[in-house]
RNA sequence: CUACCUUGAGUU
């Protein structure tokens, strides 16, 4: 019973969704945790339609399925939905404003972003990373810098969220200053001073961080991958894309930026899965190579969203 | 601080 939640704990939380449901239908009895993790894999995949019906079917709702359902809506760039959890649900907890608070930034809305959190009277550090990072990401990367200097607990993700702004604003000697201050790097963190790095087009030393790192994953592999595709490095793409343990979505859409030609629709004829940003991909390789009969017949059979 | 939810990194 507890081990059978903690496979779908595990599986919805790794992203393994279609597990995570198989292993649910076939616990025994289903209880909170189990419902609260696939409805949140749910939501984190898109499937915002598919979280909401399993959220109306639960016996009983608690405070935490009322919180994951926010979070659905958040992240499918649902604001007023999610503020209609806010208004209506039975009873709040920190996470609760936390997650209201993270769609506010969401949608652009820092100054109501603020608001809650001065007005929020249980803050954790959680809180703070929502509201540093909403400064962080909208161009007050200096406000975001003076809220870390004057907090009393920081802890890596603290330090990266500032790294990562100053990243976003094409400042990679800034980020390179903060990654140098921090005393734990762990994957994120050097993965956000790789994506410095590499938005910078600085690709040797985006490589160095990389050679340098203890693990790495999908996504610090997507990052070299992109530091030479961008910079037009065709064939130590290739040699990256090659050598990576396994490609997912992003970073066969990087992978596609770099090629031209046939090898474009190639790659993204092989992938398992295409998003928005992969058929946009494929239309932009037609059209800037001035194929706009391919281009428009790209655009007549993307998926449209609503 | 029993657990599930809320915060940090990659592609157009």
């Amino acid at each position: 019973e507890s081990s059978w939640t903690d496979v779908v704990v595990a599986y919805a939380g790794s992203g393994h969704l279609q597990k995570a449901k198989a292993a649910f239908r076939l616990m025994p009895r289903w209880n909170d945790r189990a419902w609260n993790s696939v409805i949140a894999a749910l939501g984190s995949s898109g499937s915002l339609a598919a979280a909401k019906s399993m959220f109306d079917s639960m016996p009983k709702r608690t405070l935490i399925a009322f919180n994951v359902m926010l979070a659905a809506f958040s992240r499918n760039g649902q604001l007023l939905e999610a503020e209609r959890v806010f208004d209506r649900m039975p009873c709040r907890s920190t996470s609760t404003s936390n997650a209201m608070m993270g769609a506010l930034a969401a949608a652009g809305r820092i100054d109501e972003c603020k608001a809650l959190f001065d007005s929020c009277s249980d803050k954790d550090l959680v809180t703070l990373h929502v509201m540093l990072r909403a400064y962080a990401h909208s161009g007050h990367v200096q406000r975001a810098k003076e809220m870390f200097d004057s907090m009393e607990h920081r802890n890596v993700i603290s330090w990266t969220i500032v790294l990562h702004g100053f990243a976003e604003q094409g400042s990679p000697e800034d980020a390179a200053g903060t990654f140098h201050r921090m005393a734990v790097h762990d994957l994120t963190s050097c993965t956000a001073m790789m994506g410095a790095f590499a938005a910078a087009g600085r690709v040797k030393e985006t490589k160095g961080i990389f050679d340098a790192m203890p693990q790495r994953n999908v996504v610090s592999w997507t990052t070299l991958l992109h530091a030479a595709a961008e910079t037009g490095m065709l064939q130590d793409a290739k040699q990256v894309f090659g050598k990576m343990p396994h490609w997912d979505v992003t970073s066969t859409t990087s992978m596609m930026t770099a090629c031209r030609g046939d090898e474009v629709r190639s790659l993204f004829e092989d992938m398992q899965q295409r998003d928005l940003v992969a058929w946009n991909a494929l239309l932009s390789a037609y059209a800037q190579s001035g194929h706009m009969n391919m281009a428009d017949e790209v655009a007549a059979r993307m998926p449209k969203h609503d």
